[in-house]
DNA sequence: CTGGGAATAT
DNA sequence: TATATTCCCA
């Protein structure tokens, strides 16, 4: 606690949405704050960033300019905290001017920035969004900020001032505010001296939750105790205690399932599980642990997985033979599911020894993914049918999450439109009714970033399941398919950049599980048998040396939804695979 | 000190 | 209610 202030801890994740009209300063206080690991989004107008909280669902922290056209920074956050109470909202704005500083507090920003921003100030943002998540706030740091006369410095006072104490009996001895500010201060950390700091909750993420997984795994079940849990993980600020809490919590989970099975166990663990902040990659997380733990105990050659998971899972949003894993589907046709399995299969699925993993054929369905949405259309997740495809499950696990932006765009050659298939849209809506700009998800529009349409993949429409690129040309994954595309691959037919190696265009459709209604089956994985368009589709055999895990989403992933992606942000999605 | 269960806190 | 922290004891 004696560091001048206090870094965020790289464990912790937080979505701030910045709000600007002018594009320079949005993209400086954009760049700033990636530079200090947060996850940002940016919009131009203050409507847009209402919308992008609504559907983002995981906005953190907003900072907006003050001054813009159609609505000020300060209705935007009357607006914002009338509707999200806790979402914490920054103004900033060039106008230092002290009644507007106070207005702007007052009126219930949680902080004041003059512009230029000073990049410390930016730095410690997160503590405000700590806030907001803990319902607590933070403040136990010196800023070294503090030193210089800065208009940030003031500010930085102004909000000690506001913060956790009566404004209207701040605002009255707002003259020597300075110096109860400092006194204020000592007396925060006298106290905190006196009685300890208080803890800042270690939140679980998906990453983070990983991390643990991965730790397990690599010490096993059996021997993970806490120490060499933390040990593995390796995340600084994360302590023996925390790991030992979470791995309590992780026992409890897998005793349930080992009671109650896999589905009453999934059913209460997480309801509010939402695309970007749910914990539904735990869920398959521990299936896949259990799974394993279920195999080496039975010694079973052969997958325990479908009778036992598939239906569970299927069940999970009351649909018959494909489910959705708590995501949302309101389709009669389509589907999805990530482990999808057909009522009566009664075998093994994934894949086989000739076509391990190989994705549902894309040539006249979509499908796979997270979300399924739309009329006679088709989920359309973020991974979609990208997860895994190719005769070598080596090659599968490789491109587990590897979510690629859209370097092209095909209309200007510009750098590209950037979207997403797969968020917990539930207003969906066609772009200009053209079947051939329908795209699953959101996109964002590489003009300021600002959300310009989502759409649904729809019936007979060659549209990108997954991440939309506007053009005339679509985007294939695999080589030479004219029309639906499952993933994230993106780029045109000759040049395009796949995640998932080419398929031959023989007529072998793929599937897992069975068709639904006339022509649309989904699953992971294909068989050289199956037909779309029928029911002989043959459900294959775990691949040798491939792994269960490799068919999981991974959720963590999709916190990146939104996220602008530029160069350094791409290279770390490589970077930091898992495996 | 460590692990793990239970009580407690948010 | 769910989940994280803290307490307690073997």
């Amino acid at each position: 606690m004696s560091e001048t202030f206090m870094a965020k801890p790289s464990f912790l994740r937080f979505n701030v949405l910045v709000v600007d009209d002018d594009s320079t300063s949005l993209a400086i206080v954009s760049a700033v704050l990636k530079h200090w690991d947060y996850d940002v989004v940016t919009v131009k107008r203050p409507v847009d960033a209402l919308a992008m909280i609504r559907i983002h669902q995981d906005i953190d922290l907003v900072i907006t300019d003050l001054h813009m056209p159609e609505m000020n920074g300060l209705e935007l956050q009357k607006e914002i905290n009338e509707e999200f109470i806790h979402l914490p909202v920054m103004v900033m704005s060039s106008d230092d001017r002290e009644s507007v500083i106070m207005k702007s507090l007052a009126s219930g920003a949680v902080f004041y920035m003059v512009k230029p921003v000073n990049p410390d100030a930016l730095r410690n943002v997160w503590q405000y969004a700590v806030t907001s998540k803990k319902g607590k706030s933070i403040f136990t740091e010196e800023k070294s900020s503090l030193a210089n006369g800065s208009s940030a410095e003031k500010i930085s006072f102004l909000h000690d001032i506001v913060s956790g104490s009566s404004m209207i009996e701040e605002k009255e001895s707002k003259t020597n505010s300075k110096r109860k500010a400092s006194k204020r201060r000592k007396d925060e950390l006298e106290g905190e001296n006196a009685a300890a700091p208080k803890k800042a909750k270690v939140v679980w993420t998906n990453s983070l939750h990983n991390r643990f997984l991965q730790a397990i795994r690599h010490i096993t079940l059996e021997k993970a105790v806490p120490k060499k849990i933390l040990e593995f993980m390796n995340v600084p600020g994360l302590t023996r205690e925390n790991v030992a809490s979470h791995l309590q919590k992780y026992r409890i989970f897998l005793k349930r399932v080992a009671d109650d099975g896999i589905n009453a166990a999934l059913k209460n663990f997480n309801h509010r599980s939402s695309l970007a902040s749910g914990r539904t990659s735990m869920m398959l997380q521990e299936v896949q642990d259990y799974a394993q733990a279920i195999e080496k105990q039975l010694q079973m050659r052969t997958s325990p997985f479908i009778p036992r998971y598939g239906r569970g899972i299927s069940e999970l949003n009351g649909n018959t033979s494909f489910g959705s894993i708590g995501l949302q589907s309101h389709n009669s046709l389509s589907h999805v599911g990530l482990l999808g399995v057909q009522d009566n299969f009664h075998q093994p699925f994934f894949g086989n020894t000739t076509y391990p993993l190989y994705q549902a054929n894309p040539g006249t369905t979509f499908g796979t993914g997270l979300i399924d949405m739309g009329t006679n259309s088709f989920s359309c997740g973020g991974l979609s049918g990208g997860l895994m495809n190719g005769t070598n499950s080596n090659q599968i696990f490789h491109q587990k999450s590897k979510l690629r932006p859209d370097p092209y765009d095909n209309n200007t050659g510009a750098s590209s439109l950037k979207g997403f298939g797969a968020s917990g849209l539930e207003k969906m809506w066609t772009i200009n009714n053209n079947p051939y700009l329908n795209y699953a998800g959101i996109r964002l529009k590489n003009d300021g970033d600002q959300l310009v349409g989502a759409g649904e993949v729809g019936l007979n429409v060659k549209g990108d399941a997954g991440a939309g690129n506007e053009g005339a040309t679509f985007h294939h994954l695999p080589l030479g398919y004219s029309s639906s595309p499952a993933g994230f691959a993106v780029g045109n037919e000759q040049e395009h950049t796949s995640v998932l190696p080419p398929l031959s265009l023989s007529q072998q459709q793929y599937c897992l599980g069975k068709k639904v209604e006339n022509d649309f089956t989904f699953g992971l994985m294909n068989d050289a048998n199956a037909s779309v368009n029928d029911d002989t589709a043959q459900p294959g055999r775990l691949g040798e040396g491939a792994d269960f895990g490799d068919l999981l989403f991974d959720l963590s992933d999709f916190q990146f939804l939104f996220q602008d992606w530029d160069d350094e942000f791409i290279d770390s999605l490589f970077r930091d695979q898992p495996y």
